[in-house]
DNA sequence: TTTTTTATGGTACATCTGTATCATTAAAAT
DNA sequence: ATTTTAATGATACAGATGTACCATAAAAAA
């Protein structure tokens, strides 16, 4: 036989191609033989590896939450151990399209959500599970501030995470529609985290 | 000449279609030959009455934004007069995927944001128009809001309206994604107006 | 060295896409 | 009654799409 390939790293190579052309002409519109000429291989290739496109979405797909995941692990090393403020900030200001990679990631996200709307074979329990992971550590940051007197007793933290959740990403749709820049996402952003967790302290106990 | 028709009520007609076509096949997969047996029309009618595709597009998706208006209008005047955090709840439940329809149209919406992202010819603007047009609704309620004694006065009312608006987006996300139901994220946004709008009165002075 | 297996290229195929063309009905204008 | 014009149908066309099939180079196994 010729090479004999690792057939995972061709996996993430095609992967990456796909995800490269989806950025500019959208899922949908990302075809084999434009992927294949983008991966710099023979679209008989693609199918060698894949079999349907269907699995190469599908792949791709988890690709994307890794590459996610891995983007938000590196801005949590980077934030150190600011304390759940610093934490939080962390995790959702990755989430807002605040560079060209990170809008890239978004375009073809929402590229995603909308297939994924009306094509019942593209499952993204995946992804969900992953921003459920998230929302989760956000709620246990969040009860740490109140713990630590940085945060009102009365505050209902599951409800404040899936909010937080659900405003990012709403922020980031705006910032990708064009109706919000960067920067006014991240005011907005930072100014309902300071509304949560003001500056002074509160009892521990209530 | 036949029948004279009224090409305004035709081109309403095949963009109905369209739009219900796209409902289930989703933007790009509701080519015109299906358009037009739902439409109950040839496909060279589409051609007669829009010409190019991306022409019908964009007419459906001021369609889709004048159904939007107007389900919200009716929202607000069911509500009545029931102050500014009725006018506002009306407003952003509307917002919220609640019933087949209401989830239709997010689906459709969704679509056309992921569609708009890669295809520059694709342009948006009305729409976002639309929703700025709302959200200066919402400042100005929260505005009288305070003026009232309804709500604290040290709140940024643009930030606390952009918020809103986006945690609606972000919530009619999840619930389309199946993260969360209708009536979960219809709790979140009323725990979240309750913050903002308590039962206590302030000092309208500060 | 022969045989088997892996990796790869090329290409043909059926289907679907949006669009263009040719033709026709029928009402209005003259 | 004739001419013009609005409305519609049928169909052909060029291109793209995902997939299937046939061939082959080359390395490992025998």
């Amino acid at each position: 036989m010729p090479k004999l390939v690792d057939h995972e790293e061709r996996r993430r190579q095609i992967a990456a191609a796909l995800l490269r052309v989806a950025a500019t002409r959208g899922l949908h519109g990302a075809g084999l033989r434009e992927v294949a000429t983008e991966a710099g291989l023979s679209v008989r290739l693609i199918q060698y590896y894949f079999g349907t496109k269907e699995q190469l979405l599908l792949y791709a797909a988890r690709h994307l939450a890794i590459q996610l995941s891995d983007r938000v692990l590196a801005r949590l090393r980077a934030a150190g151990d600011g304390g759940p403020r610093a934490i939080i900030e962390a995790i959702l200001s990755e989430a807002l399209p605040d560079d060209d990679d990170s809008r890239t990631f978004h375009v073809i996200w929402t590229s995603y959500l909308a297939l994924s709307l009306t094509d019942t074979a593209l499952d993204m329990g995946p992804l969900a599970r992953d921003a459920d992971v998230v929302e989760k550590v956000i709620a246990a940051q969040l009860r740490a501030a109140q713990a630590a007197g940085q945060a009102p007793p009365g505050l209902d933290v599951t409800l404040e995470a899936t909010s937080l959740m659900a405003l990012s990403a709403g922020l980031s749709n705006s910032v990708l529609a064009g109706g919000l820049d960067a920067a006014q996402a991240g005011a907005v952003l930072r100014y309902q985290l300071d509304r949560l967790l003001p500056p002074s302290d509160w009892p521990a106990d209530g």
